[in-house]
DNA sequence: CCATCATTAAAACACATGATTCAATCAATC
DNA sequence: GATTGATTGAATCATGTGTTTTAATGATGG
């Protein structure tokens, strides 16, 4: 029973490799009949809507990422222990990098799609992902004063939004950077990429404490 | 003479605020010539065609902060001085904050702006700014590279694209995180932001090196 | 086999898009 | 003041958009 795919799948994965390449705003109902090589009528029929595609999409992906995010979070601060910051970093960015279990999409691929649904509708997100976005930044936001307490919550917020930055650039603009060096930059793998950005941040939110 | 605002300008003006608050991809020609209280054929009259429309608004703006990045290497490695770090990382993010000359906007939707014209159509911009943006790239490589020498190119080139990301996420979306803040993190003006983004980015680009 | 349901297909829907036409208007120059 | 060139205005173009409709097809259970 495994053989053929069935229609709600096949759009399901087309509109998951558009929505990666071009973004949420320039992909269009036939771009994605046409890819998924379905009738026009199919996507309303099976979602509704194109706007709820989109989200469904949205949720699939990204709801799992901070569940995981939470998951790593709490099992850095099991029994009440303080995290590292390096902890919390990690399990603030790791399960974008690694979550690309569901799809058979390039790991290229899903890196974009996921820093499209993290930047591209900044604001208004899906209300399914609303309540679980806010217990994100709140859990980390805690985790993050504890560990450095010294540091003034004005400066550990916009750091945290630097650290969203790099991430989300890197995710959606890796391969550029690779195109645009034409390789000097070295193919690292996910876990020498995400080591990277780790190194970066934390040493960026240490910043002004000794050192130089 | 300086009574009446041409077709022109009122056509720049208005289409510059609709390209910062909602990105490139979801203005229209409706949305431009009524915003600007102008004839729908104005647009195609004065620019040719809304493409090139956008891509003048692009120059405009990223030619002179591109000019002014170089401008300011250029002063930090005058006589052959080996720049440093510090300057090198100012040159390069200076020029998208303080440029805010040239036009009426509010300080957050010349940003947007800036921030758009870098992210949003990454990969395809104008062909009057890519020799510029390639001078730019190379240049900072090259001064990075003098002022840390001992930091693997590679390393260096991933370095300067997460530096790329704080800017960038900063510019586009520092008000959301303001909103989503509730202002805890504090209203920061732009000479606060642009040492809170130097601060972190020169700590990030010496990781590894003492301290932790 | 038939009836019933879910699914698919083709066509049309109303509306938005960027671009163009052509006459009306305006300002400057001879 | 008439003429010329640049600019504007209203209407229209062909095409693309998301959605809906209606009929055909498919499979499933009585």
């Amino acid at each position: 029973m495994a053989s053929k795919k069935t229609t709600k799948t096949c759009i399901l994965e087309a509109t998951e490799c558009l929505l990666a390449e071009h973004g949420f705003e320039s992909v269009s109902l036939r771009d994605i009949t046409t890819a998924a090589e379905v009738n026009i009528a199919a996507v309303n029929y099976h979602f509704g809507s194109k706007e709820r595609l989109f989200e469904e999409i949205q949720c699939r992906y990204v709801n799992p990422v901070n569940e995981e995010r939470l998951r790593m979070l709490e099992l850095a601060t099991v029994n009440g222990r303080t995290a590292e910051l390096r902890e919390i970093l990690e399990a603030f960015m790791r399960p974008f990098f690694t979550r690309v279990t569901r799809s058979k999409m390039s790991e290229q691929l899903f890196f974009k799609l996921m820093g499209r649904c993290i930047i591209d509708q900044q604001g208004d997100l899906p209300d399914a992902l609303v309540p679980q976005f806010k217990k994100v930044t709140e859990s980390f936001t805690v985790a993050l004063h504890a560990a450095e307490p010294d540091l003034p919550v004005g400066t550990m917020l916009w750091r945290l939004h630097y650290t969203f930055g790099v991430m989300a650039h890197t995710l959606l603009h890796g391969d550029a950077l690779m195109k645009l060096t034409q390789g000097a930059c070295g193919d690292p793998d996910i876990e020498a990429q995400l080591q990277g950005m780790i190194d970066f941040c934390y040493a960026g939110f240490h910043a002004g404490k000794g050192g130089a």
